[in-house]
RNA sequence: GCGGGGGUUGCCGAGUGGAAAAGGCGCAGGGCUUAAGACCCUGUCCCGAAGGGGUCCGCGGGUUCGAAUCCCGCCCCCCGCACCA
């Protein structure tokens, strides 16, 4: 185990503060890495993404960047207020999960009761477990986002944000518990965690000569061109004021109407029989038509009222059927029946009545059909010819539009149940504010600069494109939760997804702020306007009491390290923060501060599990460390997958890996310090080959494939040098200086160590191997490549010989050579001539042109089998001899250049 | 349903027109060792008493001298679809 290395040289380098980075003459590079969420320990998730930034941030350091790679803790939401009330009321299975999976001891978790102690507690974790495993984070810049001066940050976006007219007020649907009144989350949940918010269109619907309304509630507006009557259920209905109208619903649909932010006031009970073969008013169509009774109608499904589309709805043809109607049902849109389509699928599918449970299948079959290939008929007006895909939004939108059309929040499964016990509610929220995500020209700056923007692996382009184009608004605020207040409406949070859009920029001031340089009362909005944006002025600015020397310091080290040359994620993030990261860049900054590159990992496992957070199997990075070390859990997450798929922790994998570290570093003290000798064939070919494998190792880096990397960097040379050893070179040294540097930055603290052997500078700071074309030598490799095969050609065919004692090997003659020469030149036919002509044997010569296509000339042929014949009698453990009296005539015939003859006795 | 990714030899996983197909793991045999482990070597689709032959990359077609790789159709798997970090 390395354990004493890995602190020794984490001592070493944070003495030396050797990743501290500030501005110097180099070429920058900014990498970040999200903040990690502090409602547990770090895990094997966090390790995966977090070792691939640092690698990374390794490697642009020792190819001479100026590299900052800073990080801070994420502590604004619920989860961590969640989880301080679980803990106080010592809720059985999250001290069960924090003690076994998070690896916290009993008596510390039970003492995390507040937000406050679970924060500190967490954070301390994880500083230790970052430091253990020797990442080159710059320290200096640590912070939580419920540090003051960090939420002064905050407000000023967000008073940016609203200058620009990007924040507005809105309501939106929440699923909410009417007992606890708050808003439920999917771990608050008994039952329904699948439940969706479904939006009903209703469509209202007026008695004749009544201003009594029977709001209708559907997923398909479009088919109110095919209304022949509505459905009734004979069972008690109430009749209520909505927003001045006179509604008849359902008491259950009333009971949700209230938390629908609608002025709602209950008039009377009234019978829904009482209404039966009345007429109402089809909106649009203007069309008298009956109400009827309908069992199948719930009342606890939306209004429980419902129009009646018996041509499209399988369950409104089985009604009028069972109740022996003569209605004819409309036909308005085609999908390619003949006949009904409502009655095709329900005699298809041998429908008896209402009450079949099959029915529910022949909707959904007939819903998806007719909506994606259906098509408007004549008789729904200006609709005629449209897709119903499109007409469903635009028939919507007219009724919206002549206020003949409402909406109605339902979830799609239900019961959706509080883990209080009670039934959870759609509540619409007011005044809530809003990301106006959707903004279209917003949008459009984002998808243009999303095109300039590297994004790797490359086809997540175009998921972030899909993703632009979805994003919707988003609320912004809450009620509940740790984060910053609206600064101009301090009843809401900022959401915790929110508030970390662009905190990149303020790791510069992190700096200044732990320094004690700057205090939070320091940074005004005039002050962030001139040192981030460099708007304002610098005399607006020295308002924040700070003097006009140090706000240019700042101004001048936000110019020098921004924008962010690249953002290292995990893939969850790319439909949330990335894309957010991004459309505040955009909003906020001028174009050139805008981020340069997103990198996506894919996720971790554990043995083929999934890992959780709450629930367990989870693998914290506290427990990987004191399991195995830094360099080994480095190596192994950074070798399990490539950077875009997922991995799989496999502990017996991993301890394989270390294994073979511990090989690597033996073999290194064993050889580092001997002076190489005369340079050989072979050592030309491991310089040779190891310069191959630097190249591998740089193409793989630059584009992030820490996999293919390591793959070369390690197992590729390591196989070489097995070779090498093998063959009896004696010269490894010579490319020990760059092995150690070409894995430092994957096993930094082995490579630190073994660099020491010899040097006194840090490999972390050494500048990374380069390519170099002039040391790749062909012949060498080809020279090794033919032993190689020779070596595999013999042992083939010892394999169907008992007891060999003497292997023969007869090279081609030097008149098959000379003829490979000119065929290879002037091709086969011309050596065919040289052949007769020289007077050779008609057999040898077809035998000769047969194989002469896998012939290759090997410069010394002979020469190379004699100097290597010890090598093969000590691998094959018989005598090796190059007595050509031994060999058949026809052995000999088979003898070509590059593979002579082979005969085992 | 929409969008993105994917299906390769026991497993994981490279490989995008010409190799039974990198590497790792597992398994088997041998070496080393008092022994085990580690380490080193060999084998690991089938056949073969001479370095050879056959079969193979989700399924079915097609293009090509030649396909895991290109085209068409089908099947299956994973992820996201939000206000939650």
């Amino acid at each position: 185990m390395f354990k004493e290395i890995e602190e020794k040289w984490q001592r070493a380098w944070e003495d030396a503060k050797i990743f501290e980075a500030d501005p110097d003459g180099r070429p920058k590079f900014f990498l970040t890495i999200p903040y990690p969420y502090l409602n547990g320990n770090l895990h094997a998730g966090h390790t995966r993404t977090f070792t691939i930034g640092d690698a990374f941030a390794r490697y642009m350091r020792m190819k001479g960047y100026n590299v900052l790679f800073p990080l801070g803790f994420h502590v604004t939401g619920t989860p961590i207020i969640g989880l301080a009330e679980l803990i106080e009321k010592r809720d059985e299975r999250t001290i069960q999960v924090y003690t076994k999976f998070h690896d916290v001891p009993l008596q510390d978790l039970l003492g995390l009761t507040s937000p406050e102690r679970i924060v500190e507690y967490f954070a301390k974790e994880a500083l230790i477990a970052l430091k253990k495993i020797g990442y080159s984070i710059d320290w200096r810049r640590k912070f939580t986002t419920m540090d003051p001066a960090y939420q002064k940050f905050i407000e000023w976006q967000y008073w940016r944000l609203k200058e620009l007219g990007l924040i507005e007020r809105g309501s939106h649907p929440v699923r909410y518990c009417p007992n606890d009144q708050n808003p439920v989350e999917d771990h608050d949940l008994l039952m329904g965690e699948d439940a969706s918010i479904v939006e009903f269109t209703i469509i209202k619907f007026r008695l004749e000569g009544s201003d009594l309304i029977f709001p209708c509630a559907t997923l398909r507006p479009e088919t109110i061109f095919g209304v022949t009557n509505i459905w009734l259920k004979p069972a008690k209905y109430v009749i209520a004021r909505v927003d001045g109208e006179k509604w008849i619903v359902s008491k259950e649909a009333f009971e949700k109407l209230r938390y629908m932010d609608r002025n709602v006031e209950l008039i009377g009970e009234v019978d829904g029989r009482e209404f039966i073969g009345k007429n109402v008013v089809v909106p649009l169509v203007e069309r008298l038509v009956p109400i009827l009774p309908a069992e199948f109608v719930d009342l606890d499904n939306a209004t429980g009222v419902v129009m009646s589309v018996p041509a499209h709805a399988p369950y409104d043809f089985v009604a009028l059927r069972d109740l022996g109607s003569k209605i004819e049902p409309i036909v308005i849109i085609s999908s390619g029946n003949r006949d009904i389509p409502a009655k095709e699928i329900v005699e298809e599918l041998k429908i008896k009545d209402q009450n079949d449970p099959e029915l529910e299948k022949a909707t959904k079959m007939l819903y998806k059909r007719e909506y994606h290939t259906g098509v408007m008929l004549e008789n729904t007006g200006k609709f005629a010819g449209m897709k119903v895909s499109e007409a469903k939004d635009k028939v919507e939108k007219e009724l919206r539009d002549l206020k003949l059309g409402d909406v109605f929040y339902e979830f799609s499964d239900k019961p959706v149940v509080c883990r209080c016990g009670s039934k959870c509610v759609v509540k619409v929220v007011r005044d809530q504010w809003f990301l106006r995500y959707s903004d279209e020209q917003w949008k459009s700056k984002v998808l243009e600069h999303l095109e300039s923007m590297t994004i790797i692996p490359d086809y997540y382009k175009e998921e972030f494109r899909n993703k632009i184009l979805w994003l919707k608004d988003k609320a912004c605020a809450r009620r509940k939760g740790l984060g910053t207040r609206i600064p101009w409406d301090k009843e809401w949070l900022i959401e915790s997804l929110s508030d970390s859009t662009i905190y990149m920029c303020y790791y510069i001031l992190a700096k200044f702020v732990n320094s004690g340089q700057i205090k939070a009362e320091n940074i005004t909005n005039e002050f962030l306007d001139y040192v981030i944006l460099g708007k304002g002025s610098l005399e607006l600015a020295k308002n924040s009491g700070l003097s006009e020397e140090l706000i240019e310091r700042i101004r001048n080290e936000f110019r020098y390290w921004y924008p962010v040359d690249l953002r290292s994620s995990g893939k969850d993030l790319v439909a949330n923060h990335l894309l957010f990261y991004l459309f505040h860049h955009v909003a906020i900054f001028d174009k050139e501060l805008w981020p340069r590159a997103i990198a996506v990992n894919g996720y971790v496992s554990l043995e083929g599990q999934k890992m959780s957070k709450s629930k367990g199997p989870l693998l914290t990075m506290k427990k990987a460390l004191e399991l195995y070390g830094a360099d080994v859990t480095r190596l192994y997450i950074l070798h399990s997958a490539e950077y875009d798929s997922d991995a799989d922790w496999k502990s017996k994998e991993i301890e394989g890996l270390a294994a073979n570290l511990e090989r690597f570093y033996n073999l290194v003290r064993e050889y580092y310090l001997k002076e190489p000798s005369d340079i050989t064939t072979l050592d030309r070919w491991l310089i040779s080959r190891f310069n191959r494998a630097v190249k591998e190792v740089r193409d793989a880096m630059d584009k992030l494939q820490t996999r293919r990397a390591v793959n070369f960097a390690f197992f590729e040379i390591m196989n070489l040098v097995r070779w090498y050893l093998r063959r009896g070179g004696k010269n490894l040294s010579l490319i020990l200086d760059d092995w150690i540097k070409l894995l430092a930055p994957f096993a930094p603290h082995i490579c630190e160590e073994l660099w020491h052997l010899k040097h006194s500078t840090f490999v972390s700071l050494e500048k990374y191997p380069e390519f170099d074309a002039a040391k790749i030598d062909e012949e060498a490799e080809r020279a090794e490549k033919y032993l190689e095969q020779l070596l595999e050609d013999i042992k083939e065919v010892m394999k169907f010989v008992e007891n060999a004692k003497i292997v023969y090997i007869y090279p081609a003659e030097e008149w098959k050579c000379k003829a490979l020469e000119i065929a290879n030149e002037k091709g086969l036919s011309e050596a065919m001539k040289w052949l007769s002509a020289q007077g050779i044997d008609k057999s040898e010569i077809s035998s000769f042109a047969k194989r002469f296509k896998n012939a290759e000339l090997i410069p010394n042929e002979r020469k190379r089998i004699e100097e290597n014949i010890e090598f093969l009698e000590k691998e094959l453990q018989v005598k090796v001899s190059l007595d050509s009296s031994a060999l058949p005539i026809e052995k000999k015939r088979t003898a070509m250049p590059g593979k002579p003859a082979i005969f085992v006795t």
